[in-house]
RNA sequence: GCCUCUGUAGCUCAGUUGGUAGAGCAGCGGACUGAAAAUCCGCGUGUCGUUGGUUCAAUUCCGACCGGAGGCA
């Protein structure tokens, strides 16, 4: 068994219980790898683990930032990969749990992300045409260009921002860093439903849940404590739609109705990023009691120490 | 009871001067290297209400019936 284990799958799978019962079965501490716990007030809505929860064992990387910073993969990877070697060197297991499938594969590959220095550069490619960010990537990377679609602002900005701060285009860092050996040597387990209707019926009731345990005074105190509406932490599923309902452009049944929508969705996606993992061996705990969860997770991790590993995966 | 309008994808609707049909939303699949709960790409899933008639051919034209909306009594 490795002495970092990840625990992935779609939201509302029920990776907090498990890490923490993982993290009790073989002294370990648990890292949340989540691109929205990771902002402080934002408990209920990213459905962090409570103090109960969390039933003794110390969990890391929740709340360790203002939600009017603008946090991200790379920062990650800074705060966590040190707490992550602290931890090991303490003599204990990490258990990394969490749906952000690049944060935690960032995090175990060690993947060093080109700079970006709050230089405004950002901002000024934001304000370029869609042509000229074209017409720029062209020039400069030219496999880039050829790769995104015009749609895809967000990736031809990142691409030229990257070229501007190293000289070198992303295609470029990419190939490299997907060359590198992996920062840590992990054992993969994934937890999902084999009938997709019961984790939607899951998700359905915990944004329920989450609006009787106050959602929306958790949204109205960060929007007081002056979190800029344009935030990242307010682009979370949940905060986004209930602030459409706040300013007047929907219900709040819709809101609510929304909220499960697009956390089906996010569900969904999740499953894509985490499928292509050859490394993830699979729990489809339909009906199973979390403590057979452990079991199954336990069996797994125990059989995986004659199985061959495979992260990252091949890239075909 | 009579008259008019209407019935096409899960929903809202377009369309076919007769050659078995397509948009939006929903849904489904995929990508992803410092915004990732973000961002982006792809896919139409159909007894054209039912049943007769006309026709080489009917979702389209005609009749009847069934459902819905409105009007007149």
């Amino acid at each position: 068994m490795k002495q970092v284990i990840c625990v992935v799958g779609p939201t509302a799978s029920g990776k907090t219980a498990l890490a923490v019962n993982l993290a009790l079965a073989l002294d370990g501490e648990v890292v949340s790898a989540d691109s929205m716990q990771v902002y402080r007030g934002m408990a209920i809505g990213t459905a962090a683990p409570t103090r109960e929860e969390m039933r003794g064992v110390r969990h890391h990387m929740i709340g360790v930032c203002e939600p009017s910073e603008t946090f991200s993969a790379g920062k990650y990877v800074q705060m966590a990969a040190p707490i992550v070697d602290e931890i090991l060197c303490r003599g204990k297991r990490v258990i990394l749990a969490g749906g952000t499938g690049l944060y935690i594969d960032s995090l175990i590959a060690g993947r060093e992300f080109a700079p970006h220095p709050e230089d405004g550069y950002r901002a000024a490619l934001e304000g370029l045409e869609t042509a000229q960010l074209r017409q720029r990537l062209q020039a400069v990377d030219p496999d880039s260009a050829a790769r995104l679609p015009d749609a895809d602002r967000r990736r031809m900005i990142r691409a030229l921002e990257v070229f501007h701060y190293t000289g070198q285009t992303i295609t470029a860092h990419d190939a490299q860093t997907r060359a590198m050996p992996p920062r840590y040597d992990a054992d993969w387990v994934g937890l999902d439903f084999a009938d997709r209707a019961v984790l939607y019926a899951r998700i359905d009731r915990r944004v329920e849940r989450m609006m009787q345990e106050g959602l929306l005074d958790e949204l109205r105190t960060l929007l007081s404590t002056g979190v800029p509406e344009s935030a990242t932490a307010l682009q979370a599923i949940g905060y986004k739609e209930l602030l459409a309902a706040l300013r007047g452009q929907m219900r709040l049944d819709e809101a609510v109705a929304l909220i499960q929508r697009q956390s089906r969705r996010y569900a969904k996606r999740q499953r894509t990023w985490f499928g292509r993992n050859s490394a993830v061996r699979w729990i489809l705990r339909d009906g199973m009691e979390d403590e057979a969860i452990l079991r199954a997770a336990l069996g797994l991790l125990g059989e995986s120490r004659t199985a061959q590993q495979s992260f990252p995966p091949p890239s075909t």
